[in-house]
RNA sequence: UGGGGUAUAGCCAAGUGGUAAGGCAACUGGUUUUGGUCCAGUCAUUCGGGGGUUCGAGUCCCUCUACCCCAUCCA
């Protein structure tokens, strides 16, 4: 495992390899070939094939196709693509569920045997009303009541076609009154009379999700089934299909995360497919979308995506990442990677009055900053080209580039001051009269003169025409909805960007950095040598641009007074819960707080009470019971208990002659639970009675008092939060059994002095 | 509405009772022949709200609120 931090998944998996629940961790990708790869599975096939990596596992590639009208080839060859262009093996072949049709047949004849499966023949609107809905419970199908020998029967003639779609259905038998609506009789198998991408005619019935996920992960020896959070529900029925056919350990465990959702973009099947067939964007490849073969097209690379996902992390909080993170990642990436170029994409023609004839210039591919080797040639005569955002007639404050009143640099060339600008009948400006500094050189520079800024520019006779694509996020707003949300100027199309002759003639590499824009792609595509293309992946960050026009702020985050939150209402007691809290308030002089809780509560209110009988001092009991017993209740539930409320009220009685501190008694307590042993006991064992002499804990505060000057200083200068840093430490070295009151005192005491 | 989940900064996200990690974004300042990079620094007295337990609570207990998922013969 790297030095990364673990999430949470990985936490589990560490676990169970560390307990020996498994020889090795298998995990799996297992998309349905219904569409093609986003950014979303990355980030699942990064988590998937990351574990298995991290871990010395494996992770296998599944095509879960078991819905024949929906699958298609193409999308298997889009997913392997996707997967082989991120770098991840999938070893020696794809899985697909479909190849175990035959396996989840027999499975499925094996529960109807068990009486554990039926054939239903309600049709698909009695299903539905059958199922019940939230709040109610459905009803069982007459059908279920079919024998063994009937269902059996009904299903093989299922199989073989003899049926129409619809009239038949196999449904497990698991309990139509569940609260989870997904353990109502859940569907099995259904009948379709259709051609499977891969298997063909064979089959008249398919297996569903639920009931061939589980199987195909348990065949494959999958240990850690990662699935997203919709799935959660599905995770009952997961486990009832392994439990209920007996299959032996070890067994897969299904494990839920969040999905990706990043801002001003869609990630649904639906809205993608929408935007594609609508023409809304240009193939599934299209270098706006977030498909994998857009990220591609558009000029990621797939270690961008990678250190992305790794980024964001894993969690189970549904969130929407900002797509910034995601354009950080590919700039950090090339930033040490590419050639800097110079490309002009709106240019404005600049002649250079006082220079003659041509020279070759030396310049760098890679700045100052970036460890690699390279550069080429660049001509330069007295007509160039620069971009029309480099000059400005009127400057606005801060301005660096090119004025008539200030001079600038020509990148790897020459300082240029505007001599004259040349404007046609509208007032354009057309052309800029310059004249250069000869002993300005780049590299050789003795002039003395003082620049703001470099610009990059090209030669006018050498440079050759290029088309730039300009893509910017698909949709204007964050959270888009739908079509009406796509930003009409997601691509701006420039069919005559100038850019520098060794681009086309080298070829030093297909991605650049143009210099001063950003980082652009030579398209895979449409370019050709004759009419070259780029796209561009992302720009450069532009301080300039911000300051220039500041985005409007989202209302200073000003100190609000608190938005006062609604209170919903509480359900009033019953007249037995009433009772018990007028006497625990009374009799028992119990916290109102303390009160109702135990009050609410029938069994925590019986423990309190057995427990007060074998040592009279509800107080104390009672804080234990409400807090730290309602959480084994909680957690564990109220049967099988491994401690007594006559061992409680012992704990509660070293509590209350001082024997122990409070913290030890969490400790005891904890112990209690897990071992099932008498307090006393515990305490007796482990030597956990508290330290109250204030000569025997003091040299351990001066220990530590010593030892950490820094902190110490940093309490004295008024961070009072580093008082419970050296309580901390304190316990800490007293393996908790310091009076903490003691310390306290005796803390506060050494270091005011 | 029954059930299952989730809530820590503008966006992600660590954190298992003892000083609220880290990344992105933003903002200072320095370096710079890219308004890039890099470097230094700032950015949560507080963890959805309210109570309780504790010497001490983001972490334990109670309660309220908001959002997501489930009533496809999709996955």
């Amino acid at each position: 495992m790297s030095e990364t931090k673990k999430d949470f998944l990985r936490a589990i998996v560490e676990e169970d390899l560390k307990a020996g629940k498994y020889e090795a961790v298998h995990t799996r990708f297992p998309p349905e070939p219904n569409g093609f790869p986003h950014i979303g599975h990355a980030k699942s096939i990064v988590l998937n094939f990351g574990i298995a990596r991290d871990f010395n596992g494996q992770c296998n590639l599944r095509m879960d196709d078991t819905d024949p009208t929906k699958e298609d080839m193409k999308y298997v060859e889009a997913l392997k693509d996707a997967v082989k262009w991120l770098g991840f093996d999938w070893g020696e072949k794809v899985y697909f569920t479909s190849d175990y049709f035959g396996k989840l047949y027999d499975y499925a004849v094996e529960l109807i045997k068990m009486e554990k499966a039926y054939v239903d023949s309600l049709n698909e609107e009695e299903i539905r009303e059958y199922r019940g809905t939230v709040t109610e419970p459905g009803r069982r199908s007459k059908y279920a009541q079919r024998s063994v020998e009937e269902n059996l029967d009904l299903f093989e003639r299922m199989k073989n076609g003899e049926f129409a779609e619809g009239e038949h259905i196999l449904r497990a038998k698991i309990d139509m009154s569940s609260p989870n609506m997904k353990m109502r009789d859940p569907l099995l198998y259904r009948i379709r009379h259709a051609s499977h991408y891969r298997v063909g005619e064979g089959w008249h019935v398919y297996p569903m999700y639920d009931f061939a996920h589980c199987l195909s992960d348990y065949m494959e020896g999958i240990t850690h089934s990662l699935c997203t959070l919709e799935f959660e529900n599905n995770r009952d029925i997961y486990d009832w299909v392994i439990e209920t056919l007996g299959l032996k350990p070890p067994r897969p465990y299904q494990y839920e995360f969040a999905r990706l959702n990043m801002n001003y973009t869609v990630m649904s099947k639906r809205k993608l497919l929408e935007l594609v067939e609508g023409g809304y964007v240009n193939g599934w490849d299209d270098p706006r979308l977030p498909t994998i073969a857009g990220y591609k097209r558009r000029g990621y690379t797939p270690e961008s995506i990678i250190t992305f996902c790794e980024q964001i992390g894993v969690a189970k909080a549904n969130s929407t990442v900002d797509v910034a993170q995601l354009e950080f990642c590919i700039r950090d990436d090339l930033n040490t990677k590419v050639p800097r170029v110079m490309c002009v994409l709106d240019p404005l023609k600049v002649t250079i009055e006082n220079y003659e004839g041509s020279e070759l210039l030396d310049a760098s591919y890679y700045p100052h900053d970036v460890p690699k080797e390279g550069s080429r040639k660049l001509p330069f005569s007295k007509e160039i080209y620069i971009d029309k955002n480099d000059f400005s007639e009127n400057p606005p404050k801060g301005y660096y580039r090119l004025t008539p009143e200030q001079p600038v640099r020509l990148k790897h060339a020459y300082i240029i001051a505007c001599k004259e600008v040349v404007k046609d009948a509208e007032g354009n400006i057309v052309e800029i009269k310059a004249e250069y500094f000869q002993d300005s050189k780049s590299g050789s520079d003795t002039s003395g003169i003082k620049v703001r800024s470099a610009i990059q520019w090209v030669n006018a006779a050498a440079a050759k025409k290029v088309e730039v694509r300009l893509y910017d996020r698909l949709f204007k707003c964050e959270a888009p909805e739908g079509l009406e949300d796509l930003n009409p100027n997601s691509l701006k199309v420039i069919k005559d960007a100038l850019i520098e002759p060794a681009v086309i003639d080298e070829k030093p590499d297909v991605r650049f950095q143009f210099e001063r824009e950003g980082y652009f792609y030579a398209d895979p595509i449409d370019y050709c040598d004759d009419a070259p293309v780029f796209n561009k992946i992302v720009g450069l960050k532009d301080s300039w641009a911000k300051k220039e026009k500041p985005k409007p702020k989202p209302a200073k985050k000003q100190k609000q007074p608190k938005p006062v939150q609604k209170e919903g209402e509480v359900t009033p007691m019953s007249a037995q819960e009433q009772g018990r809290y007028d006497r625990f308030t009374h009799e028992f002089k119990l916290n109102p707080e303390v009160a109702n809780t135990l009050a609410r509560d029938e069994k925590l209110a019986h423990f309190f009470d057995e427990a007060v009988a074998a040592y009279e001092s509800p107080v104390i009991i009672a804080n234990i019971v409400a807090n730290d017993v309602a959480r084994v209740f909680k957690e564990n539930g109220s049967e099988n208990l491994t401690f007594t409320p006559k061992e409680v009220a012992q704990l509660a009685k070293m509590l209350d002659e001082e024997t122990i501190s409070s913290k030890i008694a969490k400790q005891v307590f904890e112990e209690m639970t897990a071992t099932g042993k008498a307090p006393e006991v515990i305490v007796e064992e482990q030597g956990l009675k508290q330290i109250s002499d204030p000569a025997e804990i003091a040299p351990i505060i001066d220990a530590i008092i010593a030892q950490n000057p820094d902190n110490v200083a940093k309490y004295k200068e008024g961070n009072q939060k580093l008082f419970g840093f050296f309580i901390g430490q304190v316990l800490k070295a007293t393996g908790g059994k310091a009076n903490p009151k003691v310390v306290n005192d005796l803390v506060r005491e050494k270091l005011e002095a």
